[in-house]
RNA sequence: GGCCCGUUCGUCUAGGGGUUAGGACGUUAGAUUUUCAUUCUAGAAACAGGGGUUCGAUUCCCCUACGGGCUACCA
């Protein structure tokens, strides 16, 4: 059993966007089966067609693409053990119900939703379970002529697990060590719908047993229910090959308490999910990290640190560090805030730590967004060098390259206009002139130049050098002047002089 | 309400019977950058409370408080 191979699964339902917690589960099992050697499987979760949204499983491969979380086995790169999505294996669930009716271990229940909610509403602490079941209508309850013939009769009904009474069921999570439950308060779970899909109880057992799942490890929210999942291995005599169980730490609003949702994002202001979803039913967009201008190595990378670490002080990981270091033992127990601020220092630290090249792509998606299309690369691979240090998501990389390709807008001049003098325009077309003699502008020639002139001109190097800027650029940010004006040209670099005499003045 | 899980700076966290309780984000101050950002230096900032156990508990145990999750024919 411990030499069995690592396979681990992603089984999320294709209800709508894919959540930060959401993306790191799969990290976390991607991690750990690609450290292990094991493969990682994606299996669709699709037996609740009320809440089935279209295009949602497309989205789902495409996040996992652009994050580099390729799945071995999915529903479109197939498998041995296809197919992957439970409402195809649908035929197969209904089998293994049955036969843990037949021993005892689960039963046909009749009663109707509103039977139930009634009772819900006026018992106090109402369970379907050990202390109401008899008193409810199933097949426990009922005389077994009264069963088959409700049955025969095609009367709608379910399939619930009797729970056994006064029983400890306990286990190893690996991330919480020992967990223990009383039989006594959990409740007979739904294992087959009236419409025949299983629920996720029953699916999520058969599957994982049926795809040689070797270790599960999902959302926290999971855990009131692993008894059901445990006494599931056991009746269907699968014990021996029960996955090992790792429920993860919930991920927290950043503000107040819960878990973070959806709204979170809209109400505070950052993605929750790692891509833009599109709500055909509603029109509502919700933003995603990818489109907010995140590298996917630096959304990878913060996940993994939001309830893991390595023990030591690294907070920079690569994907290849992160499989190497990866342990789950290590992953806290406790649920976290999400900080958009520090999620926006890692894509600053990636930003930081790409080089050009690497960028090259991503800069020239958001420059082509703003119609600048760039055919000199290396022109542009050496702008990115000058100013990537000043970039925070990849849409900054227009503020700050825009200037290379567009004249300014618009001017700063409140920073210049105060101070503006006759002089300092005169200054300014002289050095046009001077400019116009050179060859070609050299930063470490011309701002020697420059600066003499100013002198000899007796003006302060200050005095001059902002209006020169805002000039070039429109604004006070951005490289050393000479580095810009170097890049434009002289040609460039003169008639942006120009114009800005002409604003300065007016 | 019941059940389960959790609790170290504002946030993410390291640590673990004897430590000046470490790092990071953010924040404050300063230096560098004749801009902005980067970078650098320094600072403020935490073991939820109460009982045990112990020579000694932030660390182990119990209780309380607080937080979270679940309590659907949703996952």
């Amino acid at each position: 059993m411990t030499d069995k191979k690592v396979r681990v699964r992603f089984a999320p339902s294709p209800t709508g966007g894919l959540h930060l917690g959401g993306v790191r589960t799969v990290l976390f099992n991607y991690l750990f089966a690609k450290k292990h050697k094991g493969d990682f499987v994606l299996r669709i979760e699709d037996t609740d067609q009320t809440r089935y949204v279209e295009g949602a499983e497309e989205y789902i491969l495409d996040c996992l693409k652009w994050c580099g979380l390729e799945p071995d086995e999915s529903p479109v790169a197939g498998g041995q053990y296809a197919p992957y999505r439970q409402s195809e294996r649908k035929a197969l669930y209904r089998e293994y119900a049955e036969r843990l009716v037949m021993q005892g271990h689960a039963y046909y229940a009749f009663d109707t939703a509103e039977e139930l909610d009634k009772n819900r509403k006026e018992i106090p602490n109402f369970q379907y379970g050990q202390a109401y079941r008899d008193s409810l209508r199933n097949s426990l309850s009922l005389p077994q002529h009264e069963v088959d013939a409700l049955l025969d009769a095609g009367t709608p009904h379910v399939i619930r697990i009797k729970m056994p009474a006064d029983e400890t069921i306990s286990f190893h999570d690996m991330i919480r060590g020992h967990v223990s439950f009383e039989t006594n308060q959990v409740d007979d779970k739904v294992l087959l719908k009236a419409d025949g899909m299983p629920t996720y109880h029953l699916a999520v057992v058969v599957d994982d047993y049926l795809m040689k799942i070797s270790h599960a490890f999902r959302g926290e929210e999971w855990l009131p229910s692993a008894p059901v999942h445990l006494l599931l291995w056991d009746y269907l005599g699968w014990k021996a090959d029960m996955p090992q169980w790792a429920h993860l730490p919930l991920i927290l609003k950043p503000d107040g308490h819960g878990k973070l949702s959806k709204r979170d994002g809209a109400r505070l202001g950052f993605p929750v999910y790692a891509m833009s979803w599109f709500d055909a039913k509603t029109g509502e967009l919700t933003p995603g990290f990818r489109e907010l201008g995140f590298l996917p190595e630096a959304f990878l990378n913060l996940l993994a640190t939001l309830g893991w670490n390595d023990g030591t002080d690294q907070e920079i990981f690569t994907l290849d560090e992160l499989i190497e270091k990866f342990s789950i033992e290590r992953v806290n127990k406790a649920g976290a805030k999400f900080d958009f601020e520090k999620a926006k220092w890692f894509n600053a630290e990636w930003i930081k730590r790409s080089d050009a090249t690497t960028l090259l792509p991503h800069v020239k998606t958001i420059l082509a967004e703003k119609n600048i299309n760039i055919t000199d690369d290396q022109r542009l691979i050496t702008l990115i060098d000058l100013i990537k240090d000043r970039c925070v998501l990849l849409p900054d990389f227009y503020q700050q390259l825009g200037y290379f390709f567009e004249e300014p807008k618009s001017y700063d001049l409140a920073s210049v206009k105060p101070k503006w003098n006759d002089q300092k325009g005169d200054f300014f077309k002289e050095y046009i002139e001077k400019l116009a003699n050179i060859e070609a502008i050299q930063p470490e020639l011309e701002e020697p130049a420059f600066k003499a002139f100013a002198e000899e001109k007796g003006m302060k190097i200050g005095d001059v050098m902002m209006p020169f800027r805002i000039m070039l650029v429109g604004s006070k940010f951005g490289p050393h002047v000479f580095d810009i004006a170097a890049s434009l040209g002289k040609q460039e670099t003169i008639n942006r002089i120009t114009k800005g005499l002409v604003a300065f003045s007016a």
